[in-house]
DNA sequence: TAATTCTCAATTGTCGACAATTAATTTCTC
DNA sequence: GAGAAATTAATTGTCGACAATTGAGAATTA
């Protein structure tokens, strides 16, 4: 057993942490309001500390904040997850031709397991574990490139993008379709395919974006949380209590 | 006259609007120390606001917080600058495609008067001209594209390369170069051709890196500033006395 | 009653003080 | 004199208090 060096996180970090989570985890409704005094309570912090922690999360793109009027967890319209899913496409493309220019057979074993992963929860129709590795092996390609900052970008953007997931009621195809369109990503890059594992990325996420849009816009008139277009809130979120 | 809404700046973004210029301005070497006292002896402030202000730099990548010891200037390391120019040709790739599906005279105009501004400096040898409208036409294309996370990502990255640009002696190449690598970039995307535009984007960038790269690894033992791989900190920056 | 002004409770913005931690310096021991 | 231990100076981490600002509701006026 070997010992791993302890670091004490400060109270700003963990408060950062229990913040995201609360938030990405549906705690909190997109456009729901929070309050530093509540949240101080909640945690058992100082006010300033979970001020810093709010402000971390507005840099990553959670929440907004409105002067002297508070914050609110980030209210993304089908603008935004057109971004959101153009940008990503564009990560995991540079991510995946890095990936092909370097590659070892460990990194092919690693991506083996996650496809193989995938496949299983599909054939078992297990759906939480199909998000789960569905994300999971796009992370690993990400991982994998070695690429600090497209890491750094992707998890700020994975994060918005649970902001959807959490609060639309499933819109995932098939469990067949998942690998239909998972499993020639993984079939390009081992081959060290590196245009087709760009293309076919990029093409992957652009249109589960579009799929997004639509669903959005389609929605926008039976959900009462969704577009909140001025950035207005809504009270009633006492889930900190 | 036409009355337009005055909005007073809190203290917090005034404080790091000010230190970001300081940074970026080359007010403190890469590696160079900063202490929130002086800090905010200097800006007349409080420390708990010049302390958020740090905090918003080192989201940015501009500084780096040593946890009890105090703040530096982020040191970059040629794998830095390979990361940075990388990503950037990503981004710009992307700016570019969106831009040319979308393309209007407006737009066509913006575009040629930048190219011919960079031109005219060019001609007239002013170095610090040719920077400023050198990166004004890659934020052009950017801006122009309308994808507001590109865009944002694209100041955080353009400003970390300036920590490089202020505290490296001219590299550029001579300006007939610059002119033959730029006007390309703008007639592919007046033209239309969205695969060339990408295309030319991304290896324009890419070898723009290269050069960086090089140039940084033959630097490595000469400059004092530079590498600080561990990240030591170097005192003696009393810039802000 | 409709529109305007005033008031006040709620919330954030800013600050200075104290505690925790680090890194250098001094002292002590051999 | 050299190395280890104790001390100390410098700096960040955290906190509670007060000031500034906002938004909604009450009071006022025509």
């Amino acid at each position: 057993m070997e010992l791993r060096p302890i670091r004490k996180k400060s109270a700003e970090v963990e408060a950062a942490e229990a913040l995201r989570n609360h938030v990405v985890g549906g705690g909190v409704p997109p456009g729901g309001r929070l309050t530093e005094m509540r949240l101080s309570e909640a945690l058992g912090l100082s006010r300033t500390t979970v001020r810093t922690a709010l402000h971390q999360l507005a840099n990553e793109g959670l929440v907004v904040q409105m002067p002297y009027t508070g914050w609110s967890v980030t209210s993304l319209s089908s603008e935004d997850a057109w971004e959101l899913y153009t940008l990503r496409g564009s990560l995991e493309a540079l991510a995946a031709r890095l990936l092909t220019e370097n590659l070892d057979s460990n990194k092919i074993d690693q991506l083996q397991r996650a496809l193989d992963a995938l496949v299983a929860a599909c054939k078992k129709g297990d759906e939480v574990a199909i998000v789960d590795h569905d994300l999971g092996l796009h992370k690993l390609v990400v991982s994998l490139s070695g690429h600090r900052r497209v890491a750094e970008q992707y998890r700020l953007i994975e994060q918005q993008i649970r902001l959807y997931i959490i609060w639309s009621d499933r819109l995932m195809p098939s469990s067949g379709d998942i690998i239909d369109t998972h499993r020639p990503i993984v079939e390009a890059i081992v081959a060290g395919d590196t245009r087709a594992a760009e293309t076919i990325l990029r093409d992957h996420n652009e249109n589960a974006g579009r799929v997004l849009v639509e669903f959005l816009n389609n929605r926008r008139d039976l959900t009462d949380w969704a577009p909140a277009p001025a950035g207005l809130l809504r009270s009633g979120s006492r889930s900190t209590d």
